[in-house]
DNA sequence: GCCATACTACTACATATGTAGAAGCCGTTC
DNA sequence: GAACGGCTTCTACATATGTAGTAGTATGGC
């Protein structure tokens, strides 16, 4: 499930509430963004015609669902970046992610500390 | 920089040999790529065009240099994607990427090798 | 009952992207 | 010197994306 830019704006609103009517998602937009209401519309029923977001009526008032969790539209986004910019291999990526900058002394610490908490799990969970 | 899908393709294809003609580009596309010649064409066309490549004549014929490193466009690749889909922080990627599956234990161990060699620089730099 | 709202569906349109054909120019080969 | 093959520039066109207007319809307030 690959979303534009403009759909994510709109998906990440709805994963803050939902289910939600178009006028809901439309408060929750970021402040930078100013759509007009109908084309919050027009991106809501593209991600519904995608299967993103389900559509229910209450009365003639839709309220949208989203039917991707966050987390697998960050996986596909993450796998697409790693395809088609990293040779899709994990390898090149964390070496860029370490080696060439992005990450705070801090961040790094903590990566660290995740990283070997999962590479070596003492009393693992079922 | 953001280059599309199909970009990237070239873009390594010049990465990979360079100065290239169009041509030697075209033979150096992945496998399942088959684009017709004046494809290539074109999209060095557009790749000049946004100064990502540079075209010089040989005589009648165009050769090509990237005037983008790998480097650069994996940064502005990996950037765009951390804003559209992490909140713009390495907080929640490196949350995801640690948690949320992706790599094998033997990658986690490296990218704690390599996390905590740069979290913690023994002899540091300015 | 009538009006102002708010909502819906449909249509529109510019720019971006993927993909390629057509036509013309030049050097090599008989 | 005519034909062939390779290169070039232009043009084309479908689909995707961003952004929004218009017109019709239902609803709550007075």
């Amino acid at each position: 499930m690959k979303l534009t830019e403009a759909e994510w704006q709109i998906m990440k609103a709805l994963w803050a509430k939902h289910p939600a009517t178009a006028r809901e998602v439309m408060d929750r937009l970021p402040a930078g963004v100013k759509w007009a209401y109908t084309t919050i519309k027009t991106m809501l029923t593209r991600l519904v015609e995608k299967q993103a977001v389900s559509e229910a009526k209450q009365g003639n008032i839709s309220v949208y669902d989203p039917l991707i969790s966050q987390r697998g539209a960050r996986l596909s986004a993450f796998r697409s970046l790693l395809e088609t910019a990293f040779d899709g291999a994990m390898g090149p990526l964390v070496h860029f992610l370490v080696e060439e900058e992005q990450l705070t002394p801090k961040q790094k610490q903590e990566l660290a500390r995740l990283a070997q908490s999962q590479a070596q799990p003492k009393g693992e969970r079922p």
